[in-house]
RNA sequence: GGCGCGGUGGCAGAGUGGUUAUGCAGCGGACUGCAACUCCGUAUACGCCGGUUCGAUUCCGACCCGCGCCUCCA
């Protein structure tokens, strides 16, 4: 039965969806204005094993993610560059698809975009313009009412005369009150707008998600998730704005990613000391920065180093180094019995518990080394356990790759020159003749010169096999 | 200041009121021409102080330290 911590309640709670074997979950997105760094790519990743494990489970998913494409940062970065808005956002919409197809993320069911849901945006603002929760300003701005939604703070676990309170909020003389958050902006000289009742302008940023996730999946649905820096004030302005406009309770399950870190600080952009995914993909594999991104929980913090992404290659490899020589054989017969179904239910076990990945991953560890131990005594045992390992590691995106093609794949994008498979072969054919008359010297010369390449070799008997590292 | 989260062995990272997490690294052994891979074995642990308990790393309280949100942010 798998449980869920919903950062509403603040607690973990048996997950049971709206519509029998239906699941409508919504995430938020990124803002297409730059490059994707590690702390996005944490974020799709955690809700791509969220999808992928909700399907295995059997659920039928609706997996809503969005795009935000139009908002001050990208307005002024397209006006910095001197080019429109739209080939801004294309350009950054298409790496981030590269991005996400590098580190195995599943498309979502849709990927709607704010500028594509004006309609929708629009039409909401009205209905809280009518039941009063919502008014135009003197300068043009709609902005929300907060204090006309009684439960505000809900989410976050603050209440409005605390917030007020806050050091940090800013007066703005035409809102009724500090906290009141815009809806949709009157237009600036020189933006993009849209029309619409209030005038030209363009739609806030809460608003967006709220319109959005109503569109796709209705008024009410069962997962909403995205960092946790969108807890508060994002989600905490979408649930007013969705409950107030529908009148029905907006999402049942709340969940927020915790941050990657660098130094013990979150890596942000407005701090500036974050890594692009491509940035890291220069040194290290896709695969390892998933495995990486997976080995602690979703909602721990997570740290940056050389030395963490140096780990997750090591057991990458011993995972893909137990797979080897098992490749994708159809043959179930033992699949199902029960030692091996076993690991499986240990696996799901681990899943079920709030998507307990590193608890999962030592599932996954075991089954590598009971497929090691019985290789040779009994290798169809071992054969059916690689396929179980490798059926649960789809859950997590991870092991899809042929094991053999994966351990001869370049780790890292190197500059320079980097020995081809040809010469590699060549070499290790050099070395065998040497080997057989049993000329040491010469032989591990190779080897040592291979391994200066980056290029480890295994003898087994007369064979050697190779891997790069 | 308000609200919230966390401090686990050399590193990373789960978990539990009494029994091996797991991975990497280390040490010993097997395998090997030597290695690598693999297997077997093994050491190192639960921030500090109290309390509850037969027994606490696990529950409760105080304290110290770190982090996040309160402003755009995954």
């Amino acid at each position: 039965m798998l449980q869920i911590y919903n950062s509403y309640s603040k607690h973990k709670e048996v997950f049971k969806s709206i519509e029998p074997n239906k699941v409508r979950m919504y995430v938020c997105g990124i803002t297409v204005y730059d490059l994707c760094h590690l702390g996005h790519a944490r974020m799709f990743v955690v809700f791509d094993v969220v999808f992928r494990y909700l399907q295995r489970l059997g659920y039928d998913v609706t997996y809503i993610r969005n795009i935000t494409d139009i908002d001050d940062k990208i307005i002024k970065r397209a006006a910095e560059n001197g080019e429109d808005y739209f080939v801004l956002t294309q350009r950054y919409i298409d790496l981030m698809h590269k991005d996400c197809r590098a580190l195995g993320v599943l498309p979502p069911t849709v990927e709607p975009k704010a500028t594509e849901n004006i309609d929708e945006i629009i039409r909401m603002v009205s209905t809280l313009i009518e039941k009063g929760y919502a008014y135009q300003a003197q300068n043009g701005d709609v902005y929300y009412r907060v204090k006309r939604f009684e439960s505000y703070g809900g989410l976050s676990g603050r209440n409005i005369d605390e917030l007020r309170a806050g050091e940090r909020v800013d007066i703005d003389e035409h809102k009724e009150d500090p906290l009141d958050f815009v809806l949709w902006k009157a237009a600036k000289p020189g933006e993009p707008t849209w029309a619409s009742p209030w005038g030209e302008g363009r739609p806030g940023w809460h608003i967006e998600c709220s319109a959005m996730s109503t569109r796709f999946l209705g008024n009410h649905f069962d997962i909403h998730g995205g960092g946790m820096d969108l807890q508060f004030p994002h989600h905490e302005n979408e649930i007013a704005q969705s409950e107030a406009c529908t009148g029905e309770p907006y999402v049942n399950y709340w969940i927020h990613n915790g941050f990657i870190r660098m130094d013990g600080e979150k890596m942000s952009k407005s701090l500036g000391n974050f890594f692009t995914v491509q940035d890291v993909m220069k040194r290290f594999r896709p695969e390892e920065i998933r495995f990486f991104i997976l080995s602690s929980h979703y909602r721990s913090p997570l740290n940056y180093t050389d030395a963490n992404l140096q780990n997750a290659r090591s057991s990458l490899s011993r995972l893909y180094t137990a797979l080897r020589g098992w490749e994708r054989v159809d043959s179930q017969a033992l699949f199902d019995e029960s030692p091996i179904v076993a690991y499986t239910e240990r696996f799901e076990t681990a899943m079920n518990d709030d998507f307990n990945t590193p608890e999962a991953f030592a599932v996954l560890f075991d089954m590598a080394t009971e497929i090691n131990r019985h290789r040779d005594e009994n290798p169809e045992y071992a054969q059916n356990m690689a396929h179980a390992l490798r059926e649960n590691a789809t859950v997590l995106g991870l092991l899809q790759e042929d094991a053999e093609v994966y351990l001869h794949s370049a780790p890292a994008k190197l500059e320079g020159d980097q020995l081809e498979r040809d010469e590699i072969e060549a070499l290790i054919t050099e070395r065998s003749k040497a080997r057989q008359t049993k000329n040491w010297a010469e032989s591990d010369r190779i080897r040592d010169y291979l391994k200066e390449q980056g290029v480890v070799l295994e003898d087994s008997g007369e064979n050697t096999i190779w891997r790069r590292e």
